[in-house]
DNA sequence: TAAAATTATTACAGTTATATTACAGGGCCG
DNA sequence: CGGCCCTGTAATATAACTGTAATAATTTTA
């Protein structure tokens, strides 16, 4: 599933902290020091965030950034630049490059985890820890549970993903294979029948408390969640 | 009771930081961000411990530690110095005029919290932590005692250090990892596994007066601490 | 209406994750 | 030193989940 953060910083003090404060605020993440390392890392494992210094030995932090954003692979991810003091005539060149944000050493954890929290809201929405709640369905990623108006519901790991997914993106269409990719991760090689299963299993989880009308077929497109009345996004 | 920890240092970010990781470790602390400040919080109400900035605007820390330790009230209150990088020379001094230990910013919180033990263990008695009770599960971490209404339960260590963390983090799911992370500590070369065999006597401590279900299972996320579904609360 | 296409349902067996048990080394205390 | 408790590991057992395929039901198309 790789929902982790990795952070890219040559000072393990920095990345000790930075692990820190994300292992309380419930992040997974992984630590490396220098560009090599973390290139690896990333194609082994891509994570849904990169905290990414601004300075690095051998290859620079931003170029690193610019060199993320120009492989397809990689672009998707959001980077936050973690610059030293100073530096501020910079930040503008840095988000050019392709950082999403950045933010100033020393920084506090809260304005950081407010920062990842932000980015991630409007990159990976299923990556917040944000609950959820649609038509009395509650679903919360903290706890990792989903309950109707009080009453746990039930269902597996892939389910539970699956109704996040979907609730982070109601009221949208997602083909079969869309979801395979966004749900279940790139580079698997599945039928897309079984998600046709899976939507079974998750609906039957959801019809004990009558929540199994909130996933909607789409003949001949895939599937969608109920969006609670007209909500136009633009985009 | 004044079991706080005092931070003095002019930055914010760095105050908040620290405060972070005190109050994780369940210390109490205030913050100053000047020496004027700080005298007067320290005489209004005298902290176990003060964490100085070296650098600071007006009196300098260094002065400032001088005068505390001149003076009879306050003698007494260990003070740890934070230096900046490349002020090694002048360690030495530091310690000469009163401080009791110092750290070289940036320091990571396992570091910080190591000498803050280490330094209260050989001045003042330990800080104290507030009793738990959750589901008639009662956990005093000063005694650390657990007991079921009245019964004492019995259990090793780390089944304790486990319990209370949960108890402390009640509803949220934490992954082995995390555990690992949070509960061993970090730089800990553990086998993920092992959290099963923890959670397994854990378990079994607890089922002695049937608490044992309070230790719930995220299949393919980790563990979780019992906590009531949430209620819809969006209305 | 029949055939075709698409989705729903069901059963199942392989796979993976967790629970349980046993054990050996380490540390502590008498 | 010897016994006891605690810890981490590994092996085994058990339980849960997953993907597939076969079949049924439904909708669309001709």
């Amino acid at each position: 599933m790789a929902n982790t953060i990795l952070i890219v910083d040559d000072e393990p003090a920095i990345c000790e902290m930075i692990g820190f404060a994300l292992a309380r605020a419930g992040y997974d993440y992984s630590e490396t020091h220098n560009a090599e390392q973390a290139q690896a890392k990333i194609i082994a494992e891509p994570p849904v965030l990169i905290l990414l210094d601004w300075m690095l030995p051998g290859l620079s932090g931003i170029d690193f950034a610019r060199r993320l954003k120009r492989e397809e692979a990689t672009r998707g991810i959001p980077i936050i630049m973690l610059t030293a003091r100073g530096e501020e005539a910079d930040k503008i060149k840095g988000l050019e490059t392709g950082a999403d944000d950045y933010i100033t050493k020393p920084f506090s954890p809260n304005e950081l985890m407010a920062r990842i929290r932000a980015v991630l809201r409007r990159t990976a929405p299923q990556a917040t820890d944000d609950a959820i709640e649609i038509a009395h369905l509650h679903l919360d990623p903290v706890s990792h549970r989903v309950s109707s108006r009080g009453h746990a519901v039930e269902m597996g790991p892939t389910e539970f993903r699956l109704l996040h997914f979907f609730m982070t993106h109601a009221g949208r269409v997602y083909s079969r294979s869309q979801l395979l990719d966004l749900v279940w991760g790139r580079n698997v090689y599945i039928g897309e029948r079984t998600v046709d299963v899976h939507i079974r299993r998750l609906r039957l989880a959801l019809k004990k408390y009558g929540h199994d009308h909130l996933i909607e077929t789409v003949r001949g497109s895939g599937y969608r969640f109920f969006a609670p009345a007209a909500q136009s996004r633009t985009g």
